[in-house]
DNA sequence: CTAATCTCTACTAATTTAGTAGACAAAGGT
DNA sequence: ACCTTTGTCTACTAAATTAGTAGAGATTAG
């Protein structure tokens, strides 16, 4: 798996609204301002945080984002596989986005990446944005 | 990281050159008809292995190409660092494709996805394709 | 000389990435 | 009721990458 910006820039998002997590709501202007994150693209990226459910938001003067959920019930494997797709470093060995790739010729190359695979998929499962706080 | 159709040829192609270590040449047809790969892109894909000094060839009529050194001086981490650049999941980690990311705003972030590469690399470098014939 | 094979360069269609732009909807304060 | 602030939604785009294809040229064996 390659991180995408859009995935880093919803992670950073995700820890900056943990970091205020029971402090109200937060402006997508504050956000991007406190993580660098340009405005109108995070815009999106909150967007498609809100809809998947990780967030709550309200229109408005005084409006703002705010998480949905506690920060260590969240975890990175769900969002970087909500931006970004498969973890796994190729389809034949990914658990939900699996696809037949030329590498299932060889057995022994399977059974490296998804070695590799499980790696990965353990280390963000268990890490929190809790954690990263 | 996250594979390429090119790096899993490349991977495929030196698994079938390995296989046939010390049988003399093997054709870009030969190798194209038995991994299944598309000829032409093939073509190129050795060539790039060839002026890496992965393998040697022969034109003309009982040309072709055959590994350059054996099986097991050859790792997959060179392969794919060859074709697809950095084994990390994102430049901010990478130790030979280095480049500032956004998540560098994070030290816990950056850990994590160390982490990760350093399992990648250690994996991809300890793996030969003497152990993938 | 010729046929087979590798070599080299150019081209391309489709997809993905990393945004920008702007109109619209709702909430709050006056 | 109105205005300002903020989130929502859709559309657009420039640049890069991917996964090839095409074709002419160089070498070697026989």
């Amino acid at each position: 798996m390659k991180l995408s910006r859009k995935s880093e820039y919803a992670c950073l998002a995700l820890i900056d609204l943990s970091e205020h997590y029971n402090q109200g709501l937060a402006k997508i202007e504050e956000i991007s301002k406190r993580k660098g994150i340009p405005k109108k693209y995070l815009e999106q990226i909150l967007l498609i945080l809100k809809d998947a459910g990780y967030l709550k938001s309200r229109r408005g003067s005084e409006g703002g984002y705010m998480l949905a959920k506690s920060p260590n019930k969240i975890c990175i494997a769900e969002i970087i596989r909500l931006i970004d797709g498969a973890l796994a470093p190729v389809g034949s060995v990914s658990r939900y986005f699996y696809e037949k790739t030329p590498i299932e010729k060889s057995k022994k190359l399977i059974s490296v990446f998804r070695g590799i695979r499980d790696y990965i998929a353990k280390k963000m499962e268990t890490t929190t944005f809790q954690d990263l706080i």
